[in-house]
RNA sequence: GCCCCCAUCGUCUAGAGGCCCAGGACGUGGCCCUUUCAAGGCUAAAACCGGGGUUCGAAUCCCCGUGGGGGCACCA
């Protein structure tokens, strides 16, 4: 069932890095919009002063920008609703918060914070419920107008029904009933005058005609009291989409805060920033967290973000939580390094051989890319595999020069008569070395491998590398020659008679 | 303590009462290809949380239990 026009949100509160939990409900977000020609909004609930980090807001934006997630309005492109940091719309909350007043709906409540505390922690000591006394719900509204022009501190809160019942629907979970008695009459304005979420949230949906929210679980307890506020309000409810969370690689809990350290120390991370450092591609982050809590039902797994529009359906997801996999993503990121043209590889390539200390452009890197392609999980592996292309001197060990089952000295002789015949070869390419490297093998008595395995090392100076043959052709016959000369000389060295490892 | 949600291979999942002695993918083992490492191909092991119902028939529906997760702020 095809959507239509759907004008849908994403609104974090920028308190730290973002994550991968909030970059797949920002992408579902966008999906939908696009596939359904509608609008994507960027919204920042920066209510809570306190919380707030400027520096996260900007990693969100860089964050979703490198993922391709794309909003049509926001903060920083604007559009018809702005302002759209909630920081700058307080008038708004406060106006609808005074006309839930009105319609006796809301009340003010004098109550101090310390008072509240108090009270909770005496219902939290006979096990019951926390839920605010009541006590300024029933106040005159005369009286309570009067301490508000007084300039008395204070605060709006929402006047829950007390009785009966509210059944409210959520697209993956069906209806969902709750007793109105455990809902509990949340502050909506704080007496800092800015709006807490459920105000906030509610009104800016409702200004902005957000047909479908999509957020996190954790909101589901929340949910009956935003259907209240929508009634009280007398609005339309948009059609409600709670994701499932995430849980740690073991499947044991929610990513903690010392878990997600913890995991950047062994090279892992649960924030988009970090993984594209480590060289994950934002094709292969997007389609391993798209799959995490929706599939598609003919066993595709992958998916470039435009099969993703065309393809990602709300029926099709799945409402209970999910472990993170690395090593999925691994293989995900792998697919999408393959599918890769050449040409964009190497450009994508470029930072990492930079910070690795290689400076080299797009173009210098290209005739490497076919044999490094299949060869990579992350693109931080490019300088590890084909750095030995751009030094000046590779410098293997003598133990790595002598062959399998060699000694030194029989090693050195078969280095020099490949090294005869490298020199002489009238083409030097993959396809005209590799025959006559066969017979010196042959000639030797050795087998190809024992030879190769030498050569490897001592052209490349890795004892794992792209292709011999054409490491050699892009290495060049000068540098191929210099290198076998210094390794010979290095094998020649006397007191290296003992025999390798067979 | 109270409220809510969830429950199929180790993990992500398909499965909307008979098509399922449960399918795919990742990972793992084996084989093939091969100068290393990959990629690719083939192949194997691996799951319906438990108990009650409903039904001719249940992984699929209902109830209970258990387990896991989330929530109970003038945070979002």
């Amino acid at each position: 069932m095809a959507i239509k026009n759907a004008r849908v949100r994403f609104a974090p509160s920028p308190t730290g890095l973002t994550h991968l939990g909030s970059a797949r409900t920002a992408l579902y977000n966008y999906l939908i919009a696009q596939q359904s020609d509608g609008v994507f909004i960027l919204r920042i609930e920066d209510t809570d002063q306190k919380r707030y980090d400027p520096q996260a807001e900007q990693d969100l934006i860089d964050s979703l920008r490198w993922l391709g997630v794309k909003w049509d309005e926001g903060p920083d492109v604007g559009g018809p609703h702005a302002p759209y940091h909630q920081s700058k719309r307080m008038e708004i909350y406060r106006k609808y918060a005074e006309e839930l007043v009105a319609k006796g709906k809301a009340y003010y409540c004098f109550c101090t914070p310390q008072e509240l505390e108090q009270v909770r922690k005496q219902q939290q000591a006979n096990k019951q419920q926390p839920h605010y006394s009541g006590r300024c719900r029933d106040l005159p509204a005369e009286d309570a107008q009067q301490r508000v022009k007084a300039g008395e501190s204070h605060v709006i809160r929402f006047k829950a029904p007390k009785s009966g019942s509210i059944t409210v629907t959520d697209k993956l979970r069906g209806e969902i009933t709750v007793e109105n008695r455990s809902i509990d009459d949340r502050v909506l304005l704080k007496s800092d005058g800015h709006a807490v979420y459920h105000l906030a949230a509610m009104v800016d949906d409702h200004e902005m005609g957000i047909t479908h929210v999509l957020r996190g679980e954790e909101w589901l307890p929340s949910l009956p009291l935003h259907a209240h506020i929508y009634e009280a309000f007398g609005w339309e409810q948009p059609i409600w989409v709670h994701l499932s969370v995430f849980l740690k690689p073991s499947g044991k809990g929610k990513m903690s805060k010392r878990d997600t350290e913890q995991m950047r120390l062994t090279g892992q991370s649960i924030f988009i920033k970090d993984l594209a450092a480590m060289g994950y591609l934002p094709e292969g982050v997007v389609n391993w967290i798209a799959l995490m809590g929706w599939s598609y039902d003919d066993h595709t797994e992958f998916f470039p973000m435009q099969d993703l529009v065309e393809k990602f359906d709300l029926e099709k997801m799945n409402p209970s939580p999910a472990a993170i996999d690395f090593k999925k993503l691994d293989h995900f990121n792998g697919l999408h390094i393959r599918a890769l043209s050449e040409k964009e590889l190497a450009k994508r390539l470029v930072p990492y051989f930079e910070t690795a200390g290689y400076a080299v452009d797009a173009k210098q890197l290209a005739p490497i890319i076919p044999i490094i392609q299949t060869r990579m999980t992350t693109l931080d592996e490019g300088p590890q595999l084909a750095g030995f292309f751009f030094q000046e001197e590779v410098e293997p060990s003598v133990d790595m020069l002598i062959g399998k089952g060699l000694t030194a000295t029989a090693s050195a002789a078969a280095l020099r008569k490949a090294l005869g015949i490298l020199e002489v070869l009238p083409e030097f390419n993959a396809a005209s070395a590799e025959e006559p490297m066969r017979a010196v093998a042959d000639e030797l008595g050795l087998k190809a491998g024992q030879l190769f395995g030498m050569l490897r090392n001592v052209v490349t100076g890795q004892e794992v590398s792209p292709p011999l043959f054409e490491s050699m052709e892009i290495v060049g016959r000068e540098t191929v020659i210099a290198r076998l000369q210094r390794a010979i000389k290095a094998l020649e060295r006397p007191g290296e008679e003992t025999p390798n490892r067979s």
